[in-house]
DNA sequence: AGTAAACTACTAAAAATTTAGTATGCAAGC
DNA sequence: GCTTGCATACTAAATTTTTAGTAGTTTACT
């Protein structure tokens, strides 16, 4: 399944069903802020997303029961490498770099980081 | 001058303004790839990002020069702050540890990431 | 001076996204 | 059994984004 961005719509329904797990379209509402949009609305976009093979409903009698095909971690990876190659050039090491300029970075992310790749550099 | 989000085709051609640091239309064409939009396609984007407040022009003879009014380096930040905040829950640290996990980097990746730490464990 | 080329401003159509209404069906309670 | 309420499917309007045409102006060349 390749992931494609999300609208901003659509990535704030997902977020909720990311969180949710699964969820009827009541309870996607009962997460939105005021102003809630209608009930239609967001069924609209669950159809939408699930067009677009984004997410799957199981029927519960006259009723959907809405969950992700994608998990947050895929989609995650996929914005990640979007803003990566936007505007990183395609190197983590420049956006790490970014990070350390603004001072944005922990001493310990960056001791853990060392760590991480240390040992799995043994690892092929 | 508070950042929004820009859409994909005014990024586009913010990229490249902020790779010429100035240029006219048709410089601004130069660079994009095939099949190149029309003329007067990019000429109405850039006059749609002047009136946004994020380019200006100067003008020369009859011609406009656009320049950008925002960084780069602030609109990736600003791009950043977007996904840590709607991904990370608002940690880098977050953004540190997921790259730790396996699969989220390349090893072209991590080797680049050892020789930065190296550079940078002495300064911290 | 007259004409061609290049450019801007204005306009608008096409496409994508967002929002919600209407029709309809089904289940639950009276 | 009938009505009420909630759910879905379908439709469509509103808005935003993307694309480009047309008219008119300036410049440069002959």
């Amino acid at each position: 399944m390749e992931p494609r961005s999300l609208t901003r719509a659509e990535a704030e329904i997902m977020k909720i069903l990311w969180q949710l797990g699964k969820a009827f379209v009541k309870d996607i509402i009962a997460q939105m802020n005021e102003p809630k949009p209608a009930y239609t609305t967001v069924a609209t976009f669950v159809r939408i997303l699930e067009k677009k093979g984004i997410v799957a409903h199981k029927t519960y009698g006259n009723t959907h029961e809405y969950y992700p095909l994608i998990s947050e971690q895929e989609y995650r990876k996929y914005e990640v490498q979007q803003l990566v190659e936007n505007y990183f050039d395609n190197s983590v090491t420049n956006l790490v770099s970014f990070f350390m300029k603004d001072d944005n970075l922990k001493k310990s992310d960056l001791d853990d980081l060392a760590a991480f790749i240390e040992k799995n550099k043994s690892k092929k």
